[in-house]
DNA sequence: ATTAGCACTCAAATCAATCGAGTGCTAACA
DNA sequence: TGTTAGCACTCGATTGATTTGAGTGCTAAT
C-alpha cells in the first residue's frame, strides 16, 4: 500500500476541507466538492488506507475523517502550497515596522498586535537580549525644581528613564556635571561588575548628593534586569475563543492558563531544532494543555548572538500557509531594519 | 409592607449565599444555614414580599431567588459591612507602589496586575493626562559611533526615548550642543504650538545636521501624542472564564470583545457621578454586553486637574466589600506617593 | 403572627426512540 | 483488476417522554 497520487489528492482535500469547516470530512463531501473524477466508494477505500497509514483519524465509527498530527505533518512538509500575501497585507506589516524603529519594545508589541489582527490567531514574541548587558550611557537631566530625569541606556539598543525626586536640588549645571561623573564611573560595566569598590567611588564623587546613591543603584539594577529579562509580548489571546475546538470553556481556560505562564511560553518558543522556521503540530509541542494547538515559530536575528522568536499559536487545523507567509514577511521586515542598525554599529 | 429588620436579614442572607455559590437560594437553605430562628415557611412569605418589592428575582417559577440589581444596590448602599484587608494583602499592595514610583506607566501596569491577582476579577486602569501637554526637556545623548539617544520629557512626569541612527555622526560635544539648542527652541511648547516658524528656527540651528530634523519632529509628535493619549492598562481578563455565569462561551466572548474596545472601556470608566468611588451594578452601566457585570471604579488624583481611574470588573455577584477595600487601599497608596511628588512640584 | 403540611411547578436528569451522515463490505461491471 | 452501486450497519445527535427533586404558594391549625 503506497501513498500514490490519488491518496495524496484525497488527503489534501480532507485537510483543506477540515481547515475550513472544522467538521469531520466524509467521502461523499469530497466526491461532490472536489472533482477528482472518482466515486465516493473509491474515496472510501482510499480513506481506509490513509487511516491505516496514520494520516487521518476517525473520531468515532460512523463519522467522517479528520487529519492526524501526522497528516498535518505531511501536509506541512510536502503538500502545502505557498501563499503570497497580497500587497495590502504586505504594506500593513511593513508599516508597523517602519513606524516603530526607534523603540524596540514598542516595535515588538505592535508587531504582535498586527500579526494577531491579520491572522486571527494568538501571537507570542520573545525578545531576548544576551546576559552581561553593559551600561552604555547614564545621564541626569534637570526637569523641575525638584525632579531629575535619570536616563540609562544599555547594550542592545535598550534604554529606560527614571524620575528622581530631590528636596534640595543642585543647580542645573551641577546636575549635568554629576551625571557626567556617574557616567564616567559606571559606563561599560555590567551589573555583576559593580563592586563595593565602584560604589564607594561613586559615593566619593557624589559627595553632598549621596542621597542620590541609593535610588541610582536601584534604577541601574532595574534597568539592567529588565534589559536582560526576556521581554515578552502576547497578543490576540481572545481569538482562541472564536474557534469551535475551544468552545468548551474548560479547554479554553486551560489554554488561557498556560498563556499566563511566561516561563512555559518562553520554553515553548525556544523548543527549536536550529531551523529558522519551526512548526510544532499538536502533541509535538511539550505543553500538555496545548495538544490541540499548533505553534509556528520563526527566529529573527539581531546580529551577533542575539535573537528573538515570533510564535503564532492556533488550533492544529490552522491555516499553516497563511501563517508561514506572514511570519516570513515579518521576520524579513524586522531583520532588514535591525541589520541595518547593526551593520552601522559594527562599522 | 415595609422593609423590616427581618426582611433585611433575609435579603442579606440571600445575597451572601448567592455571592458565595452562584446558585439561586431557597427558603430551606436560609432556614438551615442562617440561624434566624424562623421557619422556612415564614422565610418564604418574606421572600415573596422581597420579590414584590423588587429586591430579589425568581429565575423561574420553582427555583430559589437571586438578588436583583436593586437588591445589590441596597446591599451596597446600606447592608454591606466593610472588610479590612489583612496585613499581608496591605503589604503586597504597598510594595507594588513603592517599587514602581519612578515610572508611572510601569506603576499602573503593575497595579493592574496586582489587583487582578488579589481579587480574581478584571482590572482596568486609565491614566489620563490633560491635553496641551508641553515639552519639558529634550536632550541628545551620544551612544555609539552612529546612534544618538533622543530623550523627550513632557509635563506630567512623562518621558520617552528614541533611537536615532546617523551615518556621519557629529562629535560628542557637538551632539550635546545640538541637543541644548533644540531644547532651547522647543522647551515649553505644546505640539499645536510648533509652527512653521519654529521649525525653520530649528532648521537654522541644526545647520549641517538638517537630516535630524525630520526624525526629531516625528519623535516629538509621537511622544506628545502618547503622553496625551489616555494610557490604558488591562489585566486579568482571563479571570472572567472562571465564573460560572460566563461558562457560556458566547457570553465570555462578547465580554472579551468589549474588553478589546478601548474607547468603550474608557467611557465605562468615566461614567461618573462626581463621587470618588462609584459602583455600577449590572444594567446601571451602559455597555450592553456587560449587563451581567458590575464595575467598581475609584479615581485617584494626581493633583491639579489630572486624575485617573481604576476599575474592577466582575460578575454582579462580585465580592463588593473586598473590592472596595482593595480599591481604597490602592488609591490611598498611589495618592500618597504622587501627592508627595506634586507638592514638591508646586513648591 | 407563625408554621406544618401539601399540592403544584418546572428545570434538570434520565432514558428510549429516531434520524442521518457516514462507513465497510459485497457483488456486479468495465 | 480497479471501480462503483447498493445495502446493511454504526453511532453521535436530536427529539420526546418520564422521572426527580428543589423549591414555591396556599391553607388550615397552632
Amino acid at each position: 500500500m503506497s501513498l500514490n497520487d490519488r491518496k495524496i489528492k484525497i488527503l489534501q482535500a480532507i485537510i483543506n476541507d477540515y481547515i475550513a469547516t472544522a467538521e469531520p470530512v466524509g467521502s461523499r463531501t469530497i466526491a461532490k466538492k472536489y472533482s477528482l473524477g472518482i466515486s465516493s466508494a473509491t474515496i472510501r477505500n482510499e480513506m481506509s488506507d490513509l487511516e491505516e497509514m496514520g494520516f487521518i483519524i476517525q473520531p468515532h465509527a460512523s463519522s467522517g475523517r479528520i487529519p492526524s498530527d501526522l497528516g498535518y505533518r505531511l501536509y506541512v512538509d510536502c503538500l502545502m502550497q505557498k501563499k503570497e500575501l497580497d500587497k495590502e497585507e504586505q504594506l500593513f506589516l511593513q508599516n508597523i515596522v517602519s513606524k516603530n524603529i526607534s523603540q524596540i519594545d514598542y516595535l515588538m508589541e505592535e508587531t504582535a498586535k498586527a500579526i494577531s489582527a491579520l491572522t486571527n490567531y494568538t501571537t507570542i514574541i520573545t525578545e531576548p537580549i544576551p546576559i552581561g548587558t553593559k551600561l552604555k550611557q547614564i545621564r541626569l537631566l534637570p526637569l523641575d525644581q525638584d525632579s531629575i530625569l535619570l536616563v540609562i541606556a544599555t547594550d542592545g539598543n535598550y534604554s529606560k528613564n527614571h524620575m528622581l525626586k530631590v528636596n534640595y536640588p543642585p543647580s542645573e549645571d551641577r546636575i549635568f556635571e554629576i551625571g557626567k561623573r556617574i557616567n564616567r564611573i559606571l559606563q561599560g560595566h555590567s551589573w555583576e561588575n559593580i563592586t563595593e569598590n565602584i560604589i564607594s567611588l561613586l559615593r566619593n564623587e557624589l559627595q553632598e548628593f549621596s542621597f542620590l546613591l541609593e535610588p541610582l543603584l536601584l534604577a541601574v539594577e532595574q534597568t539592567i534586569r529588565s534589559a536582560e529579562n526576556v521581554q515578552f509580548h502576547l497578543s490576540g489571546a481572545k481569538n482562541i475563543l472564536a474557534f469551535p475546538e475551544f468552545s468548551d470553556v474548560q479547554k479554553a481556560k486551560s489554554i488561557f492558563q498556560a498563556l499566563e505562564e511566561k516561563d512555559l511560553l518562553v520554553n515553548l518558543l525556544s523548543e527549536r531544532s536550529g531551523s529558522d522556521l519551526q512548526i510544532l503540530i499538536g502533541n509535538e509541542n511539550s505543553v500538555q494543555s496545548m495538544k490541540d494547538c499548533s505553534v509556528i515559530t520563526a527566529t529573527y536575528k539581531l546580529g551577533n548572538n542575539a535573537q528573538g522568536t515570533i510564535g503564532i499559536l492556533g488550533p492544529t487545523r490552522m491555516d499553516y500557509s497563511q501563517v508561514i507567509s506572514v511570519l516570513n514577511e515579518m521576520v524579513q521586515n524586522i531583520e532588514t531594519v535591525l541589520k541595518n542598525i547593526d551593520q552601522k554599529n559594527d562599522s
